[in-house]
RNA sequence: GGCCCCGUAGCUCAAUUGGAAGAGCAGUCGCCUUCUAAGCGACCGGUUGCAGGUUCGAACCCUGUCGGGGCUACCA
């Protein structure tokens, strides 16, 4: 189903067309306040102007609205079509013919949300976290963030392909290989271990040059593929592994080990990317390194070192080629860190020029920094970050307290599924709920609050809706066939979800545009205050006749907008909690 | 020095392409014998950092300025 602004383009533009001969943009958008109506054509004060100058005669804007208005073949869409202001025209649209439309989506899985005419394959970058390093609440946005973008993109029917780029190989693990050897302690090494053995062995390569020195030895060995070598860094990957895979199915976030692709991955190839810049000269050659100069930055992209080592924008060149060439990728998205950004500028700048990226499209999706509560970036009073694992427990447990204190009746295992789905919930929205360009506060408490504008709230909208079902099924009445059931949209609550409804297609088009989950973090947020105040103010089993069938029938698509929705934004939606 | 991002209610954040500033929290006052009160209703809260400019119209675009953060040649 076409969504309602784009029925209404339609129709604005035929009307534009009509009164003045013009193919112009009707500008049609949902309108701000109700009070204005629900949707609204802002064309008619530029349209004026375009008029003036060519008529040479002044023209009024309102008037101007006023004979689209005349034009405007809206059928029985509109209850009320009126003027305002400057030239706003604003749309009402009737209570029947939404009725309609929800019942025409209410056998349609997706809602009404057209899939793509036009499928691409679109890779998305996400996560990526480093070898021997604890994930942190820093590393929450990347792996949130992306997972959505992901989850919603798939969903408008694209091809998509998930990639992890793990930090697994470089200088550090030199480092880290030359420390192991010395400790002799590698054999039952945790997380935990390689983090201290990560901090000491960083310690020893700054003040120590002997260490340094069998440190890229190491390195070298490494990338030559010597066995011993080898072995330690798979034993160290592994042992990462084992930590970062329980976190991504305890956020249920889709990345397997089918979705790793780390940089180790491309090393064979570093060789090969460079010396293929370097011919087709967009790398050169620049005080011993190898440099790629880019319009509007001071400094090159740095991709080999002087004494040869390749740098991590040779391997990020190489994931494009790879990218491009060998999956086929029309779309390449990047959910980074926003401090990467002149970092992938350059290296978008450079795949670009070595015709690496034709029709491709790169797209870099940054987001900011974690502040702590005084505005500085986060850390512990002990200076440390925030273990994800920590934010994760004690989300759960502060849920389990909740939980336990409304509904002690249900079983542990029950109550802990909830505390699950609620906690991480909570952590999940928290995140995802704003506008990822900005810097961004953590604060325990808000992070881990359950009530307004939380996971929580639209989570308890989808549990109500459940409970109505439930008492439903109890005192035998028969929902009945939700597509067959006739919608009555009588009050104003009952109206308002169906508007709401009926915009999902176009919120997760804007999602996937703009690669900004809180937009449908706002969208299910409004939802579930509209359906809140249903609930409050119209009975629904206490109703009778056709219009108890029409209100079920309009928690069931309540339900599932929720459920699709929170899908989406990778949380999850118990029945009860 | 150069370049990038951010500045909106006491706090945390929204505002689709430039189109009529809005939520949550905190505070005050109501609403549970009722489909889950993790909720609903109401009140309170604004010179969108500041000054110019462009525009019919600016939180949004441009210039300047102040404040915060980041990147800036061999880590990733």
């Amino acid at each position: 189903m076409l969504t309602i602004a784009s029925q209404l383009d339609k129709i604005f533009r035929a009307a534009m067309t009509a009164a003045f001969g013009v193919d112009a943009d009707p500008l049609v958008a949902v309108s701000q306040n109700e009070k204005f109506g629900d949707y609204q054509s802002n064309a008619a004060m530029g349209l004026a102007k375009l008029l003036s100058e060519k008529t040479s005669q002044k023209t009024n804007p309102r008037a101007v609205a006023e004979q689209i208005k005349a034009k405007l073949e809206l059928g029985d869409i509109a209850q009320e079509v009126s003027i305002a202001g400057p030239g706003f025209i604003n749309v009402r649209l009737s209570p029947q013919w939404l009725a309609r439309q929800l019942q025409s989506i209410a056998g349609d899985e997706r809602l009404g949300a057209e899939k793509t005419a036009g499928p691409l394959t679109v890779v998305v970058d996400y996560s990526g976290p480093n070898v021997a390093k604890q994930m942190h609440v820093g590393h929450l946005r990347s792996t949130i963030i992306g997972d959505s973008i992901a989850r919603v993109i798939e969903f408008q029917g694209h091809d998509v392909i998930r990639q992890n780029h793990i930090g697994d190989w470089g200088t550090q693990f030199g480092m880290l290989i030359a420390f192991l050897k010395t400790q002799g302690r590698e054999q039952n090494a945790q997380i935990e271990d390689l983090e201290d053995f990560y901090r000491k062995s960083k310690a020893k390569f700054d003040a120590n040059p002997a260490f340094q020195d069998e440190a890229r030895k190491n390195v070298v060995r490494l990338q030559a593929g010597d066995a011993e070598e080898l072995a330690l860094w798979k034993r160290i990957v592994e042992e990462t592994r084992r930590h970062y895979e329980p976190i991504y199915k305890r956020l249920d976030v889709k990345l397997g080990l089918e979705n790793e692709r780390g940089e180790s991955f491309y090393n064979p190839t570093l060789r090969g990317v460079v010396d293929d810049l370097k011919s087709k000269g967009v790398a050169r050659e620049s005080d011993g390194a190898i440099a790629i100069f880019v319009e509007g930055f001071e400094n090159p992209l740095l991709i080999e070192k002087s004494g040869g080592g390749f740098l991590y924008g040779a391997t990020d060149l190489a994931a494009i080629r790879f990218r491009a060439e060998q999956l086929h990728a029309d779309r390449i998205i990047y959910t980074h860190d926003s401090r990467q950004a002149q970092h992938f500028n350059q290296v978008f700048d450079a795949a670009r020029r070595a015709g690496w990226a034709d029709g491709v499209a790169l797209e870099y999706a940054p987001f900011g920094t974690m502040l702590g509560e005084d505005g500085k970036p986060f850390k512990t009073r002990s200076g440390d970050t925030v273990k994800l694992k920590e934010l994760l427990d004690e989300a759960e447990e502060r849920a389990l307290a909740v939980v336990t204190a409304k509904n002690g009746e249900l079983t542990a295992d029950h109550r802990n599924q909830i505390a699950h789905a609620v906690g991480i919930g909570a952590v999940k929205y928290a995140d995802l709920s704003k506008d990822r360009i900005s810097d961004y506060m953590f604060s325990w408490d808000k992070m881990l609050s359950f009530d307004g504008n939380t996971a929580p709230y639209l989570q308890n909208a989808y549990v109500r809706v459940h409970g109505i079902f439930r008492k439903a099924r109890s005192l035998e009445i028969n929902r009945g066939a939700v597509t067959s059931a006739t919608i009555l949209l009588q009050s104003p609550h009952e109206a308002a979800i169906a508007k709401q409804i009926l915009r999902l297609g176009e919120i997760v088009n804007l999602v996937g545009r703009e690669l900004k989950p809180h937009h449908l973090c706002a969208y299910l947020y409004d939802l579930a205050t509209q359906f809140h105040a249903f609930f409050e103010h119209c009975p629904v089993l206490k109703s009778e006749g056709s219009i108890r069938e029409s209100r079920l029938a309009l928690c069931e698509l309540t339900g599932r907008t929720l459920g699709v929705g929170l899908d989406l934004l990778g949380i999850e939606h118990p029945e009860q909690m």
